[in-house]
DNA sequence: CCGTAAGCGAGACGGTACGTCTTGTCTTGTG
DNA sequence: CACAAGACAAGACGTACCGTCTCGCTTACGG
């Protein structure tokens, strides 16, 4: 994905020949630089770090990815799709539950999101991933499109039969109406503004459904 | 503030005497800091850099604060309050607009909050604090804390009288509903994951008030 | 002593007034330092160590002394005053002894010289100093003037008396013939050159007798 | 040299290799330091200094030495074989003259001793060497075995011909005779305690022989 | 005998250098 | 030619001292 990136022209440096890199290293970068900042936390998780770690020349850093973040965005999103091909049958996309009763869907889908922020396997990589896209707007709108738009658009799929099926009003800016079952639980993890459980999101979903019911 | 915290017993090391602090030293590092993570960034501010440019030794940076994160929270902070009072003829507690018009007073609140958040002057300092709050939890806590908590107290005032007006449903949990007004906004800001503006939060306002409107 | 070189007028500053001064306090940093030379050497002897453990402010060593190497010179000429008087009953000056065997007599001195360079307390002070002076020419000549030359005039005296009674070829240089007795005992010392003993010195007096004995 | 003691084990700290060492950075330290103790003096030249002015990192000065003394004394180990080779045609060893009259092969020596020492080349990095060597014993002995132990060993060889020669005394110890000749200009030198010059030498010279000669 | 001006302990201050760590580049061999 | 290894220039880290500068507090003197 990086590797795309430095695979445009980059003048002047001639591009790495990508069909002799090392899948070895590549793997073993992405499981050092994971683990790394598991243990040790994303700031004192360094370049020097990682290559050690993984047994590996520090240029071979460098020449495939352009910084910490990028390596530790590429090494997440590898780990988010090899948990997906453990955990499903589909080889790529998640699916969304429709059993029909919109509130129970999103509450089961919520529980499972709030499950996995609580993963320590998750929560490290996540959280030096968000804050770095905080502060680096480039990489933040590059980790929204790769990790979160997928599952934004399947909400917002499940959302929009649901308002075929009646269960939520016409006319309404879905867009926004997801805001309001993501959002709430973003917040409450990035910033530590409050507690998140299964108790909370099943709340915030009946609150939420309740704005968008049809009057 | 830091010198409450330093104020603490600090084993080993005999905490500094802050009746002798240097109030100009103070001041040149807060406008350093803030200066430099406008100009080159968060990242790339450096102790060493404010010290420099706020003509101060590095050990009186060390000696009131425990981190660059620390100082540039207390600048922020200071900022902040200097700003308030500029703005008010109160010296130090916002208040928030009772219009007895609940969506109004909200939606003014709100466009104020986006042109906040658009201020290049509050923008690098809030995103570098945000980031790190999001990562160094202690940190995020005590931002929450003389930050962000102040302000969400003054929504729950407003929400409360609103709710007593019969604007709002009773038996709400207001901590929740006030999240459906802050958050789809926070989240935006901090991860970039669609435009803000008066007509967004407008809209926010009116989505999340026909959810909590009495039946 | 180096108050003497503060009493000078000091252009801009007023020289302290000597009689209000803390004799306990002098004390005091005398005994710090001297003691912090033998136990941690000198390089490693700072202002700031000796004003701790003298329980002084920086600046009463400031204010009487004008560099560290000024400090320690002054204790260990006290130092050397103090044993002095401690074993003699003569208050201030050494004697040398006069049997009117010129080869006994500088015999025992210079075993007496030797034993003293041994002396741990002795040592490590000499040789900061000694080290000190050999690259600091004013505080080289200072020390000379102040420590060794007594010594040495003491030589010279004997030396005269010996050649008057014959024992020594008249017409040599005598600083020149002293230094045949002294300096390899001090370049053996200085320089780590070779062991020092009283045989050794007892072979140099022989020796260096030898060349300056009548024909 | 530094080199040799850095192949020792070092535990813990992986050894650099040194066939990949920089010859132009070790180069361009030694000029830097020899320049930087002449200009400033040796208490004022840093490791900073050094490595600015080399144009080189710090840590490849620590890299291969561990102290500015260590630095220092390669630096002139080096130029005093670079000077050498300057000189003689011979590669590495000095020569003694051996003009059969043992007084003047001394004196012509001396009087270039005496010319060296006041050379400010070579002035102000050997008595930055030599201070260093008075206080640290352990530099001290690498001194005398790397810079004086060659000379004085070419002294003992001309000794022990003029002794075959019969111009010298038989059973002397030509260790401590050799002091007589070279410790009197090292103290007055080392110490300040008189000036240095070829007719001071000389005279040493005479007076020495003097007690040396066969009876 | 009382104020006032020193010396004093304490320690904050603007600085400089330390020795360590990491960055990103470059170089040297190996497979 | 990708790679492991690691030397290199650069520069920030956090610490230790430097020498200067207030602070209050004795402490002795001089009006």
């Amino acid at each position: 994905m990086s590797a795309q990136r430095s695979a445009q022209p980059a003048p002047g440096k001639s591009a790495p020949d990508s069909t002799r890199r090392s899948e070895k290293s590549r793997r073993a970068i992405y499981d050092a630089a994971l683990a790394l900042v598991v243990e040790v936390g994303y700031p004192k998780t360094t370049i020097e770090g990682i290559a050690a770690r993984a047994g590996v020349g520090k240029q071979t850093i460098y020449r495939w990815w352009s910084s910490k973040a990028d390596v530790l965005m590429e090494a997440f999103l590898d780990l988010a799709e090899r948990s997906q091909q453990e955990a499903s049958a589909e080889p790529v996309s998640y699916t969304f539950p429709d059993t029909g009763d919109i509130a129970a869907d999103l509450k089961t889908v919520l529980r499972a999101t709030v499950d996995e922020l609580r993963d320590p396997r998750f929560e490290a990589p996540s959280r030096a991933l968000a804050a770095e896209g905080v502060v680096n707007e480039q990489l933040g709108r590059e980790l929204v499109a790769k990790l979160l738009q997928p599952s934004l658009d399947l909400y917002m799929d499940r959302l929009r039969a649901a308002q075929a099926a009646g269960q939520v009003r016409e006319g309404l800016d879905l867009r926004i109406a997801l805001e309001f079952f993501i959002s709430p639980l973003a917040q409450r993890w990035l910033q530590h503004t409050g507690p998140i459980s299964h108790e909370y999101t099943d709340t915030l979903v009946d609150y939420a459904l309740h704005g968008l019911a049809p009057r």
